[in-house]
DNA sequence: ATTATCTATAGATCTATAGATAATGC
DNA sequence: ATTATCTATAGATCTATAGATAATGC
C-alpha cells in the first residue's frame, strides 16, 4: 500500500489522470448548467488545458459528458456506504441512504444538477447508487421489511421520488432541506409497506456526519 | 365558429403555421430520439422544409427545442382534460390521469420519450399537466382526501413517481403497462394519504377508452 | 527514449442573411 | 402588393490531426 491512497504507478499515470480529471471537472460543470453545446475548446479552457489534450482521452464530446455523469453516480455510491456503515435492517439502511441523498441538494449541488440534468434514463444507470438501492430493497423484500412485487420496481419508485425531492429543493432554495427530505423519505416509505408510525420513527431518527470523499 | 376547428384567420395564417408545426414535430423526433446536437439544416431537412423558414419561426434551436417541449405538455394536458370529464372526487380525477399517464408510454411513445429525455425541470413546466395536478391535489387536500402539508410538495411527488412509471416502462417493454402503472397509481395514493384498501378500489376502476386528440 | 501535452492549422461544418421565387390577398 | 418560403453563400466556428515542446523514465 503507497502512502497516497488511489495514486496511479508512475508519476506520468498520475499526470495524465491530472489532466482527464480536469476534463472530466469542467464537463460537470458544463452538465451542471445544462449547457452541452459548448465546443470542445470551451471544454479545454475551462479545464486548462491544452487543446488536443482532450483528444489523448476522449473521442467524443459525449464520451466525455458521459463518464462525467458516471463518475458523479460513483461518488454518490461511495458516500452512501460511508454514510450505512453499521446499520442492518434494510429499512433503516435504506431510509439513512434516501435522507442523506436529499441533503446533498444543499451540500453538493454541482453534483445533483448533473443528476436533474440528464433525464430520467439517470434511473436505470448501473453506476452508483442503484445497484446499492436495488440490493437493499432486495434484502428488504426478502426479509418482508417491504411489500413490493419485486426490487427493480422498488427502485425505479425510490428513484422517481428522488429526483422529484431534488428538483422540489432545486427550485425552492429557502425550503427546509432535512424537513423535506424526511418527509419524502417517510412517505416513500410507507408507499413501500413500511407501516406508517415505523416509517415516521425510521425517518426521524438522527443521522451521522456527512462523510467526506476520499 | 369557422368549419375548421381551430382554424387560422386566413390560408396565409395556415401555411405559416403548417411550417412551424412540420418544425416542431422534427424537433420533437429529434428531442425523442436524444439527439439535441442536430443541426438547423438537418432539422428543416428532417421538417421538408427550406433552410432559410427555420428563421421566420425561431431564433436559435434552443427556441425550437423549447416550444416542442411545450407543445407536447399541452397536448398531455388536453389528453388529461378529456379523460377526466364528467368526474368528481379529487382523488379520482388525480388517480385517473396518472394512471392514463402511464398508458401514455405505450400510445405515444414519443411523446413520452421527450418528456423522460428532458430532465427533471420536466417537473417544474407550467405548461401541460403540472397545473391540472396541482389544482386536483389543492382540492383534494381541501376536502381531506390527501393528507399532504401542501399541494406543491405533492405534485412533485406524483411527477418523481409519474417520471419513474414511464421509465420503467420503457426500459421494460414486455411488461403490463396496464398492471404496472395501477400499481404505482396505488402506491403514490397511498403515500399522498389515502387509505390503502381505498386505493386499491380507486385503482382498479374500470378506465374509459383513450381519448383522440383533435 | 518514451509519453503526454501543447500550438497551429487545414478542411469540414454550421449559422445567419441576402435575394429570388412562389403563394396568397385584395 | 404582400408575405412566406426557398436557394445560395459568405463568414464564422468547430473538429481532428500533425508536428513541436515539455515532462518523465531508465
Amino acid at each position: 500500500m503507497g502512502t497516497e491512497p488511489e495514486a496511479a504507478r508512475s508519476r506520468l499515470d498520475r499526470r495524465k489522470a491530472r489532466t482527464r480529471g480536469a476534463l472530466v471537472s469542467a464537463a460537470r460543470t458544463f452538465l451542471a448548467q445544462g449547457t452541452t453545446s459548448v465546443s470542445i475548446q470551451e471544454i479545454t479552457d475551462a479545464a486548462d488545458v491544452g487543446f488536443g489534450s482532450f483528444y489523448n482521452h476522449f473521442a467524443t464530446k459525449d464520451e466525455l459528458f458521459e463518464e462525467a455523469v458516471e463518475v458523479t453516480l460513483d461518488e454518490w455510491g461511495q458516500l452512501r456506504d460511508a454514510a450505512v456503515e453499521g446499520l442492518e435492517d434494510p429499512a433503516e439502511i435504506f431510509a439513512r441512504s434516501f435522507r442523506m441523498a436529499g441533503r446533498m441538494q444543499r451540500l453538493m449541488p454541482e453534483q445533483v444538477k448533473v443528476m436533474l440534468n440528464a433525464g430520467a434514463a439517470i434511473l436505470v444507470n448501473e453506476r452508483g447508487i442503484r445497484p446499492r438501492a436495488l440490493a437493499d430493497l432486495r434484502r428488504g423484500i426478502e426479509l418482508g421489511r417491504f411489500t413490493m412485487p419485486d426490487a427493480e420496481t422498488a427502485v425505479m419508485l425510490a428513484g422517481g421520488v428522488l429526483l422529484a425531492l431534488m428538483e422540489l429543493l432545486e427550485s425552492d432554495p429557502n425550503s427546509d432541506d432535512a424537513a423535506v427530505s424526511d418527509f419524502f423519505a417517510e412517505r416513500l416509505l410507507i408507499s413501500l409497506g413500511v407501516e406508517p408510525h415505523e416509517a415516521r420513527q425510521i425517518c426521524g431518527s438522527p443521522l451521522p456526519g456527512v462523510p467526506q470523499l476520499a
